[in-house]
DNA sequence: CTAAAACGTTAACAAAAGATAAGAATTTGG
DNA sequence: CCAAATTCTTATCTTTTGTTAACGTTTTAG
């Protein structure tokens, strides 16, 4: 795929957003670049600043957090979404998260130093705003149906409901990411499935 | 305490996330309603769209569901805070949440139907977008935080963390609230404050 | 192609959490 | 002021999860 292609199905999804018109999608995308991310490499790492966005346009990728030496997926992306350890994007502080490709990706970016300067563009400020605010919500809406899951639901709930909406999750990642997901280990879910399957039979 | 003393707590506030000028505010402030909510009465309910957002100037609220005929508090809100059913104010569809009143309490608040004509005002759109950005990218972080803590984290670990930097839940709810908030059940975190008792001396 | 790594299941045991109930202490709401 | 409700703890029992390790299968990387 090359740029302009990826430019054109960035511009599409945004449109859920906002609608940049021909003079402001040029200032936009000037500001906007173009990056691979090979599979295992990464996006964001713990203890670095993240000052960047990424949406993906090709691939994936998952974040996890390490604690007493083992990692624990906690999130993951796909395309047509965006990326970034946001709370470190958002701070300017170094994030506790590592953003991994889960396969060779394709990303169209933009620098914090980017962004502030389109915030600062009379010609873009308002759109960029904007854009901006949808995309939080968009994703303070996510989170929070997850937060209600943890409190509300137990594994197994949370695993059934997966199962009903979670279609790209559990086809495309390996199961013990998804144990992790869910706030549980992967031997536990592998019992969790098999309780499942006996119940149906 | 009277309105206008309300209303420079809120003004207050709100310069943490965004400046107004005289003029921006008085077109502003037109916009906002006052609100008492007496202990235990509703400010959004689930199953009803809640069209509005409010600040707490005074008092608290706590979220809650209702699974199995049981309640479970998910979250909760203090003075300086907003507070909604924000995905259903941000969708328009009916929400899955509970959000009441803990004690008389005195909000100031504003209709999505307000939010939309300031967003369509021309004198104020761009400093709405940017307050309506900074503020869902600050509850974002929140929910973010939240999420990470209950994948990353034992019951036990998460309670620690609260001890050390809970201090308001702490002192202001009671303990089954901050079980459930904990997503455990309140017998469960009595045995966690026995261990952790034992486990000091 | 092949050795190494990753993945999923299962087993056995320990640890933790859920469910239920009882009882004491505290708070509440007339 | 007092009865009722709420809150917290504790005990008992059941269920679930975590931990560790083993094993076979699949995938990966050189």
């Amino acid at each position: 795929m090359d740029s302009s292609a990826a430019l054109r199905i960035f511009r599409e999804h945004l449109k859920r957003y906002v609608d940049f018109n021909e003079a402001e999608w040029i200032l936009f995308s000037q500001h906007l670049n173009f990056a691979k991310l090979k599979k295992k490499h990464y996006f964001a790492e713990s203890g670095k600043v993240c000052n960047k966005v990424g949406f993906i346009v090709k691939g994936s990728v998952r974040y996890f957090h390490i604690k007493d030496g083992e990692d624990i997926t906690g999130y993951f992306s796909f395309e047509n979404e965006f990326l970034s350890s946001y709370k470190s994007y958002l701070t300017g502080v170094p994030g506790h998260v590592y953003v991994q490709a889960l396969e060779d990706s394709l990303l169209i970016t933009f620098t914090r130093k980017d962004m502030d300067e389109m915030l600062n563009d009379p010609m873009l400020a308002y759109k960029m705003e904007r854009f901006g605010r949808l995309i939080a919500e968009h994703y303070l809406i996510c989170y929070e149906d997850r937060v209600t899951a943890f409190v509300t639901q137990t594994p197994e709930e949370r695993y059934l409901e997966l199962l009903n909406t979670g279609r790209e999750i559990l086809q495309r990642m390996p199961q013990h990411y998804i144990a992790n997901y869910l706030g549980i280990t992967p031997v536990s879910l592998s019992r969790i499935r098999k309780r499942i399957l006996e119940t149906v039979k």
